[in-house]
RNA sequence: GCCUCUGUAGCUCAGUAGGUAGAGCAGCGGACUGAAAAUCCGCGUGUCGUUGGUUCGAUUCCGACCGGAGGCA
């Protein structure tokens, strides 16, 4: 089979992706594919750190800024709608380059995750998670120990979202989860290089992280969650860094300052929880960014990297 | 200069009637198959300021010194 060539370029937040994204664009004839929940919404445009056009340097960006945000989205639909990008982007004889730390994302479409359409039910879901509420959940993990043991083996109780989640794909779909994650596996269409960015020393990230935060605060993130809490959101966008941590300042509850030391911490946890889904990508290129003397030096490795996967 | 208080984890502090110590927060590690910037799980990381003394044994008792806070001059 004749794969698709596709550079992905991930990382923890504040770590350079977008950046280097379109640097690799330009170098190499590509075009910007965003694997990133928040990002793919209209507006947020501060707390989730697009690009803007300026940092685009002309390059197009997909999969980005196109999507209201009273409506939610997941990983099925952007699998989708990521594939057809990267055939347009390939058809047109461009190179497609996916950028993003949304680790869920970017594992289900490169390795293409097979998801059934049939397993999916969201008000069934409800239901399971009204029972939750009435039952408790030991009662539904133990109905689940019936279902797939194996699987209810690895749920801890606290762990409600992935054991409802469980019991909905069996009650849709009249498969396991156990079953429907080892039928998922298929093989990929696509022929990757994975640049992965991290810092050598976790410090000079958290840095990075903490003076993003202050710069997006000095930028007007404020106004932006303000606007954003006076509409009606999804779960999908409510969900997002930015909003949330300001929402008791708003409310009188914290200070500024409070608030955007939460901002920092949540930021930090979630850079974090990104480097441990990575890190276990055992096919990922990674780049420190604190070897570096400048961008340059750094986007050159990057470039040797790409080059050699090519074979040039 | 004298007196008092104080020094224990990255921070704020407990504690040990002498048997090498524990909470909160911070942090670290892991999981993740249709909510994923979400969600869940696990882990104290320490020359108990330094140095002598008493003791089988000192973070704990005593002395000196160093650092910090306050008071009297």
């Amino acid at each position: 089979m004749n794969r698709i060539p596709i550079v992905a370029v991930v990382g923890p937040t504040a770590s350079g992706k977008s950046d280097l994204a379109v640097e690799i664009c330009l170098r190499f004839n590509g075009e910007a594919v965003s694997a990133d929940s928040m990002q793919i919404y209209k507006g947020l445009d501060i707390s989730t750190a697009k690009p803007t056009e300026e940092e685009k340097k002309g390059v197009p960006h997909h999969m980005m800024d196109f999507l209201d945000n009273t409506e939610s989205f997941s990983v099925a639909e952007y699998q989708k709608m990521a594939g057809e990008c990267i055939r347009d982007i390939y058809s047109r004889g461009k190179l497609p380059v996916i950028v993003g730390g949304t680790g869920l994302y970017i594992d289900t479409l490169l390795n293409n995750i097979q998801l059934k359409e049939d397993s999916f039910d969201e008000a069934l879901r409800e239901k399971l998670l009204e029972r939750v509420e009435k039952e408790g959940i030991e009662n539904l993990l133990d109905e689940l120990r019936g279902i797939d043991p194996e699987y209810a083996e690895k749920m801890h109780p606290n762990n409600v979202k992935r054991i409802v989640r469980a019991l909905e794909v069996w009650y849709s779909s009249g498969v396991t989860m156990t079953q429907q994650i080892a039928d998922s596996h298929a093989e990929s269409p696509y022929d990757v290089c994975f640049i992965g960015l991290d810092a050598e020393d976790r410090d000079f990230l958290y840095e990075r992280i903490n003076r993003r935060v202050g710069i997006m605060l000095e930028n007007g993130l404020e106004a932006e969650a303000k606007d954003y809490l006076s509409q009606e959101n999804t779960a999908t966008s409510s969900q997002a860094i930015g909003c949330k941590e300001l929402k008791p300042y708003f409310n009188g509850e914290i200070t500024l300052a409070e608030a955007s030391d939460n901002l920092r911490q949540a930021t930090r946890r979630y850079a974090k929880r990104q480097l441990t889904w990575f890190r276990r990508n055992k096919e990922i290129n990674w780049i420190l960014i604190d070897k570096f003397n400048s961008k340059a030096e750094m986007q050159n490795t990057a470039f040797e990297i790409i080059k050699k996967w090519k074979g040039e």
